[in-house]
DNA sequence: CCGATGGTTTGCATCGTTGTAAGATCGTCA
DNA sequence: TGACGATCTTACAACGATGCAAACCATCGG
């Protein structure tokens, strides 16, 4: 069995509240009696028990962290910024996988499991502005992506609408004129994809560009695969296009990979640009233009808004939304002329 | 404040023990306390302390896995496969990262951190034979990698040395002679590169090939600029080669990007093979032959074995190794012949 | 030499849960 | 009707830690 502060107090002839003044640094305890403890401690390889630790004071040193799939490279990079960012708060990362599915979204809200950290990091895919009750909740709450409905939260994003109408821009910029898009989903009431949409949209109509639905392709996941079927819809149905704006890098990678078995060049007949700077990005072949949304920055403004609401005065805070910069980088796949 | 056994009890009129009962599925309980129970536990919206409970019952209901980064797409997807298995068995998963860094890796083994858990599945890197002890925990842990050194601890991996030797072979029988690798790294003194290393030399020595060390470049962590880095390594010192095997999937993308760059032709001037099978294998141009690991299998059996360790007996098993099958993974960037 | 002072140490209650053992209730049978 | 299991419910003691308040003990000034 483990050693705990009664064992360490037996063997050091102290009571066991002195051993746990030691240990948490208590500022009354004469030094010879620190040391006495100490070695005690050492001999024994005592480490405290989180679980009464826990019971006793209320917080667990975890945080959770809900994100669709670690496959997908965009939470994968994320995830590991977080998990960064916790640990220098001295907190540990539990990470769920929603699949960003609704129902297992929600039901991820009401799980106890979530009793065990003490608050929740949750890029939702799958919710919409009826589920907003369920967002209401009584833990701390950061929810990654923008804040398109009225829900109670705060949100640490970057502006998708800013950022794809500046993607699109860059592409009319180096004189595009058929800008076909890839990850469509309007399944997805008001995430990434529509706002993405929009951005592209409006960018056309700011520079007199006709909104053609023939160039359109959609993709629910954002997995290559789905990047490469949409690239194979456009092909087939014979849409004419010389730019492709994917969503995200992994689906303008699958669709890259799939222009060039068609024996379309990139970017000389087409030009691709992509969404999130995954590292993958700049060894693709050509190298992919793509939005840096600041994941890192999102990242470790997530971890440090959760802790905020999970401090002392968290209840009291309204909800907030931050707001990252985004960079676009200009790569091969798409020249700035 | 979130409610308790107790309130729960007052509001149903019954003492806290049955509301437990309750909870527990115990067996004698009449249906109608049952329900009346049942009906205050979803007005209060009761979730039961999980610290209370693990400090009573000893367990967390939580694991740890433990990897160098989640930025490496390998341990990405593998984490992945680990948090769904072990999802299916009622288990949350606390992810570490470690940075393959040797004193990362050991303090993490002492950390308090890790009795919030159950047990760890590490995926060791910096470790060598010198730190046999501070595996020798208390506590249920299972190693990801090959047992190469003597340690007390179970293992689950497939034969790296098997597996290397398969792909070299793979790489002479398709006609190429001047194969060179990426990925070697003396200072670990005996993990996966240094297995992989091996399987190479004894393939080409069964086939007669000689060892040309100027053909083998070192790569310590293996993202795709350190692939990169290595093959301009490689093409400065003008050395020659009609193949490379990348000790992974990404250092062989890296490389493959810099090969393009040079005016090389991948797979006419130079084959090239990886090891990992990542789903962005397929889709790089062009999509990139590998060895497929079985890195499902791995985590699925990596849960299981440590839910063993968990379990009654677990104190009683002595160290198993567990070995996953692997397969080469045929795409264009090395074609059969 | 005593009480005040302030640093140092201790005892007790408590967090929310589960296991054990004992108590209460019920129907059944002699 | 009363005793007896079987079924249901409860009381109590942990699990290992922390916070509070009280107790202890030198040292110092008067």
């Amino acid at each position: 069995m483990a050693a705990t502060l009664h064992d360490v107090a037996n063997l050091a002839g102290v009571s066991f509240k002195t051993v746990s003044n030691v240990v948490n640094g208590h500022p009354h305890v004469r030094p010879s009696t620190r040391e006495r403890v100490e070695r005690a401690i050492a001999e024994l390889g005592y480490k405290p028990n989180l679980s009464a630790r826990s019971l006793r004071s209320g917080r667990t040193g975890a945080i959770a962290l809900a994100v669709p799939e670690l496959n997908l490279s965009y939470f994968a990079e994320l995830a590991s910024f977080v998990i960064a960012a916790a640990e220098q708060a001295g907190l540990v990362t539990l990470v769920e996988q929603t699949g960003g599915d609704r129902d297992r979204e929600l039901a991820l809200l009401k799980s106890p499991r979530l009793r065990m950290t003490d608050g929740l990091i949750l890029s939702p895919l799958g919710m919409g502005q009826e589920d907003a009750d369920a967002l209401d909740v009584a833990f701390p709450l950061v929810l990654l992506g923008e804040r398109t409905f009225d829900w109670p939260n705060d949100h640490v994003t970057m502006s998708n609408l800013n950022a794809a109408h500046a993607a699109t821009e860059y592409l009319i910029a180096s004189g595009r004129r058929r800008i076909a898009v890839i990850g469509e989903n309007e399944d997805e009431v008001m995430g990434s994809a529509r706002l993405r949409l929009r951005g592209y949209r409006e960018a056309l109509e700011a520079h007199g560009i006709p909104y053609d639905e023939r160039l359109v392709a959609r993709a629910t996941l954002w997995h290559r695969a789905d990047g490469a079927r949409a690239m194979h819809d456009l092909l087939d149905r014979g849409a004419d296009f010389d730019a492709v704006f994917g969503f995200n890098d992994t689906l303008a990678l699958g669709a890259m990979r799939v222009l060039q078995e068609a024996g379309l060049r990139v970017p000389e007949d087409v030009a691709v640009l992509g969404f999130d700077d995954l590292d993958e990005a700049a060894y693709a072949i050509p190298s992919l233009t793509t939005v840096d949304p600041g994941r890192e920055w999102i990242a470790r403004t997530a971890v440090e808004t959760l802790l905020e609401r999970i401090g002392r005065k968290g209840k009291d805070l309204a909800p907030r939304t931050k707001l990252a910069d985004f960079t676009i980088i200009e790569r091969e796949s798409a020249p700035k002329d």
